[in-house]
DNA sequence: TTGTACGCGTTATCAG
DNA sequence: CTGATAACGCGTACAA
């Protein structure tokens, strides 16, 4: 592999000279440049982004940090972040969290190791004291899902009480009363928030939260069936169930299902995030939309005006939920 | 932060010896061994990767190329080979190459130019000979669902064909004989090869293979969609429908049940991959089961026995189907 | 067992 | 506009 310095050689310049016309830094006479280019592409140089990244303290890289690499609402989030990296010649490097205070630690020590000059970080398990101690370090980061007052500027999240309002709001105008709640683990910011708007919603229509038509979930699909069946036994007559999200709405069907309910004409069903797959089960979910892919291009655009100093669109953190009308809620028959 | 530097003044050690116990190398006395660690405790020091990559020529990370990162195939996928790298310090950088020759090369380019020690690569787009002669170069890299002859021992396949086999001949068990096939792109070895394994299924039942029962798909939802549409319209009646694989199946039964079909009824369908929502979509489709996850872990063993040396568990390269019975099947009444 | 000295391929700081 | 030359932080023959 040739080197800067052969180049130098072949073009009868010195190594400064290369590296300058490499960045398109200083000025460089276009005879010499031109010299250059010619002994670069004669040796079919490419440039070594080590030893680059040794020189100039900068890697180039940024870590990113999910809960799992599979499961469907990590996706398009981490697809809109490679992809506006990419353009601006930066790679990412993945790592696992499994929503485990242990591992998201050990993940975020290890991209910090590999000198990631920034991280995004989508964790739940870890605390905010962890993340506030963290901000002191030298690696910026990024906050997506979850805010902090402290970081606000670095979180960029969703409106998740106007989410949870939107659902519930559309279930309601469709005329149901009884809608029992499938919430998220409600030590989670977003699951709090989703119920919060979910009260909301039932408050305009003077219906009153009745507590034994709420069950707390997981954000899985276990969670969604245990939710139901939990329900279903103990729990008040119920027309609609909203779940906290598609997982556990996904969970609470096939149970309902099970239960050889007839949907959506024996229980309307609501979900949240709009996963991809929601368009597939049957009958279609409703849901609120999650534009987690925006929200990722968003992190990358952050880090690549903040860490970076490019120039981006304006950066914007807080996201707007959206209704997603499908056919798993009937009108309630009065 | 500290360098190795500090640590060896602190410890009153030269540079050598620091570098001696970190690598856990050379043989180096219980006594200084335990001077220099405690000199690392103490100024927090940690090694920076870049300045070892440099030095080692080796940057412990490896690229890992897909066609797109959100897609329920490859999650899996990733998830394994994530899993496997970093029990062993190794980083993985991912790109997506979108299905598109060129987009794939300069994937392949990018993560070169990043000092990858290896590629794992699902390309799609992509010719034999540009992978041929990637494997004259430097970089080492295994491929994932694809085979050349050429570089046979870093192809780790599916038995495709057996896979058409087994899921032709359970819908042929349950009594269909007039069954429609949507298969992939043939110009693609995979798609070609569940052809085949149909067709070996069809001729042990005696069955002739209808031309007209035939629709080349794209493996995508829209693929599968058109794919029912036209064989509705055009072809021979059918009581069973095989897709080459789970997208295909679910723009399939979309469509078919637009067309007020009864499923599964009035018509049975088979799926391809197992991909995660099978069991969500309605009825929970049956399946050939594809083990994307173990084949990304056996991947990464690859890179790690070949190119790091690590010690392994043996590798395999090529990996069985299995069939999964769901209820997207139906006996065909006599 | 330990230390010296050089090399890895660039960037960056000065002079000129 | 261009050229020396010193970092960057570490691995590793080679010597002691």
């Amino acid at each position: 592999m040739a080197t800067i310095y052969e180049v130098s050689k072949l073009a009868g310049v010195s190594l400064a000279t290369v590296s300058r016309v490499m960045n398109n830094n200083a000025n460089v006479s276009d005879a010499t440049r031109e010299k250059v280019t010619r002994a670069m592409t004669e040796l079919g140089y490419r440039p070594n982004s080590i030893a680059q990244s040794l020189a100039s303290n900068c890697s180039n890289s940024v870590g990113l940090l999910v809960s799992e690499l599979h499961g469907p609402f990590y996706g398009p989030m981490m697809s809109g972040i490679e992809t506006a990296f990419r353009k601006q010649g930066k790679h990412v490097i993945i790592a696992a969290g499994h929503s485990n205070e242990e591992r998201e630690q050990q993940a975020i020590e290890f991209l910090i190791s590999r000198n990631c000059d920034a991280l995004i970080l989508h964790v739940e398990a870890i605390s905010d004291d962890y993340l506030i101690e963290l901000s002191k370090g030298k690696t910026p980061f990024v906050l997506i899902n979850r805010y902090i007052a402290e970081l606000s500027s670095r979180c960029i999240i969703l409106d998740n009480v106007k989410g949870g309002y939107l659902a519930a709001k559309y279930v309601l105008e469709q005329g149901h009363t009884d809608i029992a709640y499938i919430s998220g683990p409600l030590w989670k910011k977003d699951a709090q928030d989703r119920l919060t708007g979910h009260k909301q919603a039932l408050a305009e229509y003077n219906l009153s939260f009745n507590e034994q038509l709420l069950y707390q979930g997981d954000f899985m699909e276990d969670g969604g069936a245990a939710g139901f069946q939990y329900l279903h036994n103990n729990g008040p007559q119920f027309t609609a169930l909203i779940c906290a999200n598609d997982e556990m709405a996904t969970g609470a069907m096939a149970t309902a299902r099970e239960c050889k309910l007839k949907l959506p004409e024996q229980l309307s069903i609501m979900g949240y995030d709009n996963v991809f797959f929601t368009r597939h089960v049957y009958p279609p979910l409703s849901t609120i939309n999650y534009p987690i892919n925006e929200m990722g291009r968003m992190a990358a655009d952050w880090v690549l005006s903040n860490v970076y100093q490019k120039n981006t669109p304006p950066l914007q953190t807080l996201f707007e939920p959206e209704l997603i009308i499908r056919q798993s809620v009937l009108t309630h028959p009065q």
